[in-house]
DNA sequence: TTCAAATAGGATAACAATAGTCTTATTTTA
DNA sequence: TAAAATAAGACTATTGTTATCCTATTTGAA
């Protein structure tokens, strides 16, 4: 429950280590081996990031995959939208979602749609950027517990 | 992904429901019929809530149960707790968890744990209490998005 | 031209987690 | 003693996730 995919978390290992690798063209070979993550299934994943801009490929004998934007550009919430379709919390809060009946008189939907929000802000303020090794700017970030401005 | 599970939707749903009740003891049966939820089911749930200490029941013909505590005195994270064992973003988050070798150099391992624990935050800030029909708590509790009301 | 190494992508199998059902035992009151 | 309730284990069904397999296509170099 409330768990992150292991697509997901393919995706952003990925792409981490792609932006490590600052231009350079990586293969999926060469990720998965590193990263010790099943080849086909990491291929998958980087077809669906390249499908949704974040990353972009070249095809052939020394293709491979780069980042189309730079690592504070792109956010685990654009990583999560490039690979799963439904991301709430509770079904109702999935756009076109029509399969609660008792959805005008229901008590929970507007808290839950509270949290729901939250969520998807703390996704969305944190980066590649953020992950990378070394990186001095994930503990600047706003990622106090409490205390802090929307929290 | 990140989704709750019926379990603890059921379980939220029914210690709602028996909030509204003020104190009676209510039967599973009621619980389910009202709320069309499967009795069996539903009956799993509220035997884990009261072992938990959320609820307390009342056995023999004219049992049922009701609220161990004051509505705002239980969160969402008493009640997922009570139902789920898992409840993490990410596996090597959860206690004791050892399935992951590269724990110790891993540089994502710190930022899911921040988000994790503002995830554990929104559930625990928010009671029964907020989710009761006509509450005026709901949204004086600092809820807000980014600088809106309600989100 | 041909081969090797890479991505692209559909199909499907294996596995795990979730959800739901069934059955029986126990408790309590009238 | 019967009825109505909770308690709980076992089991089944369904769904979602994860992994694998296979083939096609692209590209560059020998």
């Amino acid at each position: 429950m409330l768990k992150l995919s292991k697509k997901v978390e393919y995706g952003i290992l990925a792409t981490q280590y792609i932006a490590t690798k600052n231009g350079e063209t990586v293969s999926a070979k060469e990720i998965a081996e590193r990263m010790e993550l099943s080849f086909d299934f990491l291929s998958k994943t980087l077809q669906a990031l390249m499908k949704n801009g974040i990353i972009s490929s070249q095809q052939g004998i020394h293709g491979g995959y780069k980042l189309s934007k730079s690592p504070d550009q792109i956010s685990l919430t654009d990583i999560i939208h490039s690979l799963e379709e439904r991301i709430t919390i509770v079904n109702c809060l999935s756009p076109g979602d029509e399969s609660c009946d008792k959805m005008d008189n229901c008590t929970l939907r507007n808290p839950f749609h509270v949290i729901q929000l939250k969520i998807d802000d703390l996704f969305t303020e944190m980066t590649i950027q953020h992950l990378l090794p070394n990186n001095d700017k994930l503990y600047s970030l706003d990622l106090s517990i409490k205390g802090t401005p929307n929290g």
